[in-house]
DNA sequence: CACCCTTTGAAGCTC
DNA sequence: GAGCTTCAAAGGGTG
């Protein structure tokens, strides 16, 4: 993609998402790296990463250097400004400028004021904030710290330069479209509804109203000194092209997943907060806009027990995640003595989520849209869709996920320094889950032939022929008493599953691919659903591109990777665990049945075919 | 109400 | 360091 050039780091460069924490001279060496023709799929897919690294960091290092003070000119004319230019790259321009050219709000003032010397914020600038924890720039003080660490020469936050309008090249134009018709803030649509970005630009009239802005747009005076405030932190990420009256409105930097799904990316909780009002106060981030833009600053209610860094982050989760804002009001009102209680509850309950990784971002953004063309709203039936949608995407297109995530990481990283995957390990109800999960797992392990459940072997066009289990979306009885029952499979479909993907190397779909796996994961989905035959029929765009999906079965996936030693390499599961991978049958039960997805899927990603109903496609191969 | 399913990726843990 | 495990999102289904 384009906007990867920028960086003049070869693309190619990164061996893992981890160099970007290296320094320089390191990732010089991994340019040379680069020229080695030996470089196995998962230095392409850990090159994407690189390459966004290497493309946001000169960005950064040059953005900084043309970065300009922070100017009294108002967020809306700079990001108007931003929308004229991008409208004017429309001819393909728009995805070749440097870094990541195609987001209107590249340069935000700086907001620098809220940090007390030793870097938390003071107690007034930390209720500003706190609404616009988008906007934080945390690179100061302890939030160094661990970023410090890894990341010498990582941009902070701030000078990401997010994804605008560089997804989906060719539905730009519907995204200027829809630009120029907002007379918000640039308002840059995702194509599908969904575009990553929308979140950040979805702003109401009301509060962007051309010069007339309305009186909380005053935010931008500091409450106390009535010193006016820059609206937007200098080096905060575009990732929060915030308006100052809409700041709060972005709850994350990935705020653009989030409108489709009605939700931010970490939903912003009570918790995720921590207001002193938990009862009903979950500022999500229409909670979070409406505080901040209905009320001047110093109104919004500040919060306690911030996280160390002294910034919320909608990461953090209690158990009264996802409450609705409307509770907010009330809750404001409420006393403290009751606040007190249920805060100390909520710092027992304080759950840091994970940052969300580049598929994730992913499905979120897109899982909308496949709902929409599958009619489907199972979601692991969409997340099939979605795996293999994202083994279809291309290089450029995984990059700008796996870019996305690995700022998500830095931000998470950067607000919740002292935070560790591990805290959530325990979280779901002392390990009882993780625990129901392993034997699970060490069942499955046990059975070689361990494949698959009545549901994937057979499929939902065939549960009839599932176990009861199953039919309970419980563990497969078949399974557990034997392989007896769900034979392996007919050596018909077992030679192509059994084969390897054709040339895994010569073709190199995605930058996700870890070694082989993408590979054979992407093919995996479409073979359920085709016969070999059809394959080339069904998948013109497949054979032209990545590996044919029917090459490899690997039947069920998910069990697949349940079972130990088989997640993290295709070639050596379907090789070394033939049995197990193979689906029996399981091409054509399977197929049909399964998935209604698969072919869906299949079919949207044809070229010139429309998305059609899951249920119409179904019935027509029935 | 808790859990399952399903996907990929990141990170932690174990050996 | 390899391999395994857990969790992240999502929402219908199940007991």
């Amino acid at each position: 993609m384009p906007q990867l050039n920028g960086g003049g780091g070869d693309d190619l460069g990164a061996n893992d998402e981890m160099i970007s924490f290296k320094d320089e001279g390191e990732q010089e060496e991994k340019i040379s790296e680069n020229s080695s023709a030996e470089r196995d799929l998962a230095d392409v897919k850990s090159s994407l990463v690189n390459e966004s690294e290497t493309n946001q960091n000169s960005s950064s290092d040059s953005e900084a250097e043309r970065r300009p003070p922070p100017r009294s000119e108002t967020f809306r004319d700079k990001t108007r400004e931003s929308l004229e230019e991008a409208a004017k790259r429309q001819d393909g321009g728009l995805f070749k400028s440097p870094p990541y050219p195609g987001y209107p709000f590249i340069m935000i003032p700086d907001l620098t004021s809220p940090y007390l010397p030793n870097g938390s914020l003071s107690p007034t600038a930390r209720t500003y904030l706190q609404m616009k924890w988008p906007l934080l720039d945390v690179q100061q003080g302890a939030l160094q710290s661990r970023q410090a660490l890894k990341d010498a020469r990582s941009p902070s936050p701030a000078h990401i330069v997010g994804p605008f309008c560089w997804e989906f090249p060719g539905q730009s134009d519907l995204s200027l479209h829809q630009f120029h018709l907002s007379n918000k803030v640039p308002v840059v649509q995702h194509p599908h509804h969904v575009h990553p970005l929308t979140p950040l630009i979805t702003y109401s009239n009301e509060h962007f109203t051309p010069g007339n802005p309305p009186p909380h747009l005053q935010t931008d005076v500091d409450p106390k000194t009535g010193i006016p405030r820059p609206p937007h932190p200098p080096d905060i990420s575009p990732y929060y092209p915030l308006s100052p009256g809409a700041v709060g409105q972005i709850p994350h930097p990935l705020g653009w997943l989030v409108p489709q799904q009605g939700q931010p990316v970490y939903p912003i909780t009570t918790g995720g907060f921590r207001h002193p009002y938990p009862t009903a106060l979950t500022v999500n981030a229409s909670m979070s806009s409406l505080l901040s833009s209905r009320f001047p600053p110093h109104m919004v209610p500040p919060h306690h027990s911030l996280h160390a860094t002294g910034i919320p982050h909608p990461a953090i989760v209690t158990s009264n995640v996802k409450q609705e804002s409307s509770h907010s009001d009330i809750s404001l009102n409420s006393s403290k003595q009751s606040d007190a209680k249920k805060e100390e509850e909520k710092k027992k309950q304080v759950h840091i989520k994970k940052p969300l990784n580049a598929f994730m971002l992913y499905m979120k953004e897109m899982r909308a849209k496949v709902v929409a063309e599958c009619t489907l709203k199972e979601s692991a039936a969409i997340n099939q869709i979605l795996g293999r949608r994202w083994h279809a995407l291309s290089r450029e297109e995984q990059a700008k996920y796996y870019e996305l995530a690995r700022k998500e990481r830095q931000l998470h990283m950067q607000l919740y320094p002292g935070w560790s995957a591990r805290d959530n390990y325990a979280a779901n109800q002392q390990g009882k889950r993780k625990k129901r999960k392993r034997e699970k797992q060490q069942a499955e392990s046990n059975d070689l032939s361990a494949p698959k459940k009545c549901r994937a072997r057979f499929g939902l066009d065939q549960q009839n022929n599932w176990c009861g289990p199953c039919r309970r979306k419980k563990k497969c009885i078949r399974y557990i008493q034997g392989e007896g029952s769900c034979a392996s499979p007919p050596s018909t479909d077992g030679s192509l599953l059994d084969s390897p993907p054709s040339s895994p190397s010569s073709v190199v779909p995605s930058p996700s691919s870890k070694e082989s796996k993408p590979q054979t994961e992407q093919m995996q989905p479409l073979s359920l659903t085709m016969k070999p035959a059809h394959q080339p029929l069904h998948h013109p765009h497949l054979l032209a591109g990545p590996p044919p999906p029917s090459l490899v079965q690997l039947g069920n996936s998910a069990a697949a990777r349940k079972t130990p030693g088989a997640s993290s390499h295709n070639g050596a599961l379907e090789h070394g665990d033939v049995s197990s991978s193979r689906q029996p049958g399981s091409s054509v039960a399977s197929s049909m049945a399964r998935s209604s997805a698969s072919l869906c899927h299949s079919l949207s990603l044809l070229p010139n075919t429309s998305p059609q109903p899951l249920s119409l496609v179904t019935k027509s191969i029935e």
